[in-house]
DNA sequence: CATGAATGAGCTTTCATTCAT
DNA sequence: AATGAATGAAAGCTCATTCAT
């Protein structure tokens, strides 16, 4: 499932080490001038060693880039995970989750950008595991929304509930993706109380369980 | 303002002629394999003529990417113009604006898509310029809800507004950004009822000028 | 003997006219920038027709570069033969001849400069030729200073006659050959008067046929 | 001072190495066809190596064209400074140093003629540069006309030793320059000994410090 | 006779990748 | 395991020359 990236040194411990180091370098790189603009020799410098070490660990350039966008989707879970631990099920449960995942994407706003530009040149199978932890994010708050059907917090259909998750997870996108834009109409805060009303206010024109 | 791209050829009905071939053979190439993979003899080719041809009507590969950008929003900009003449100052204004604006995105998915894998290899000077063309869009959803505003259909502060813009202009884009999710969930018509349907409760829910 | 640069349009003034036209345009491009980095388009345009045009009146590129240098010994012959018309195998005669040649040089300073600089530019046929005229020049100094041995005014080998007429010719060249050193260490007037004290004071020390 | 050229290869050894095979495949295409006419590739490959490898150790065409010049600069130099190494003041002294720069002359005659063709292809910073060299060699003939002076074997006023040092310099060139011309003239023997004996009148009209 | 759009061979330069040390 | 010199395919771009109008 996980596309694997070959490597001609066989200690894990130290492949850990020198990918870590690859990755940051390569990112460092990548935020500032793109994929194609970065060559591996650059690459190779900033993480600290030579040309030759870096082919030692991987067989590509897209390997990098499949490396740092691997690395990015993770870190993004692991911000998420730390904090939508539990769900009660309430509907204020689903806006501070989402409000964290905008915080999320405020934070890792170049490494978001950056890797929306560039997916498209992985190859057909990395790209396609990556996007499926882009699906894995959406059925996040999927999953959150059920749980307040569940609830009878909201009444919602399955496609209503899909296509709340996807909004939010493209408004928190589009807080990256469009900044120069958005970022100048509105503050994080704003922009979270405004969408956290617009959810509320969907949901509540679909009415709740309760009164069906 | 609007970037000049510099040809040797004289003729100005020549020179509209090839551009438009050009454009249609890139935006055919970029659509398949991007910007950076496609190289300016494929381009030339794909356009029907050779590479010293493709010369004499641009400068640089930058220059493609920049037609071709301009062009997509200049696309954009005609289908909606030729719909959106009048503005009555109505919430059915809106909504017929809104819904032609999303027959747009979902005509031209693969440009949309495609522009905005690549603006960030323009130019500062291009890209500032490209990206003007999006604000443009999002300021006419403006002018027309500002409109309903004065005419008491709708009571919205200047950032409610705002938000709504934003937001209807994001919802377009989601269709082309996330097709693979949203087109199965929805079709065309279902989409546009119902945001429509969203827009009208969200607008009804701040009440009108009248009850104030 | 003489190269002909073959021409499309019959009409042997119009030939002349078109011609004259573009050996001024190029060699005011070739003086700024020197040959290889002058384009045809580029003399096309100073000489103030098109490229089509252009080749109607030679074939090469290197056809400009043969007409320019011909162009420029004729210019140095024509200057030179309206003052040496005349030899009445006197001492004067050569001093006069000399110090008028050195004035041509300074006038044609950066033509002549060009012209050693590309020559080996031209196909062999034609370099031979441009050079040949080279030594008619040195010729015409052996000649009048065969004139004054003749004429019993100086006595000098033939060896010494070539000699002379070479240092002069050398000492014509040096002046704009070497302008950033010799131009700030002597005026014109004062490069002459030296060189004809040098030249008389040369012959002088050989005697005269007179004496032996 | 001296423009240094980029190598991306750290060896320092190894980079003189390949340098001077560099130079040296370089200096005998450029004396066949020219610089302009010659191409990357070709040197390369007539320096033994690939067109990759030769990029590692410059970064432009030009900068062969630099390495080229100065190196026949230093050629020049150190088969002079091999020869001229005490200077006794006398008159003698002067005209073996200037033989002996004749015959390097003669013996790099290619060599000198090429750098006279294409100086003007170096930017103005290497030009400079190199053009300064020239200088230099000038002023060693200064230097040793000055001796003669203040030894009163000599009574010349500084501007008549600048011009006799440049004379010299010239009339070595022209061995070079106009060699089809002046080596069917005379051979290498007779030229030394006309230019001595000239060099020899000229100070003796001039005449000594004793007699002043 | 004049025009200038079209052509494509050929140029310089880059850079991912390999492999001997 | 680490190094970095070597490689060459391939890219973007130029420009002398042609030829239909």
């Amino acid at each position: 499932m996980k596309p694997t990236i070959h490597a001609s040194v066989k200690d894990e411990k130290l492949i850990a080490l020198r990918r870590s180091q690859l990755i940051n370098g390569a990112m460092s790189l990548f935020k500032q001038k793109g994929f194609h603009r970065t060559t591996t020799r650059e690459i190779a410098k900033e993480a600290g060693f030579s040309i030759g070490t870096l082919y030692e660990y991987i067989r590509t350039k897209e390997d990098i880039l499949y490396l740092v966008c691997d690395s990015i989707y993770g870190e993004v879970r692991t911000r998420l995970e730390s904090v939508i631990t539990s769900s009660d099920g309430s509907l204020q449960n689903v806006i501070v989750a989402m409000s964290n995942y905008f915080k999320v994407m405020n934070d890792l706003q170049d490494e978001v950008l950056f890797m929306y530009q560039e997916v498209h040149s992985l190859s057909k199978e990395s790209r396609k595991y990556v996007l499926q932890k882009e699906l894995d994010m959406v059925r996040m708050f999927e999953v959150l929304l059920s749980q307040c059907v569940k609830n009878n917090v909201a009444s919602l259909t399955e496609t209503e509930v899909k296509f709340l998750s996807n909004t939010i997870f493209v408004q928190g996108q589009m807080w990256a993706f469009r900044r120069w834009v958005i970022q100048k109409l509105f503050t994080m805060e704003e922009y979270i109380t405004m969408q956290a009303t617009w959810l509320t206010e969907f949901i509540q024109s679909k009415g709740t369980g309760v009164n069906k």
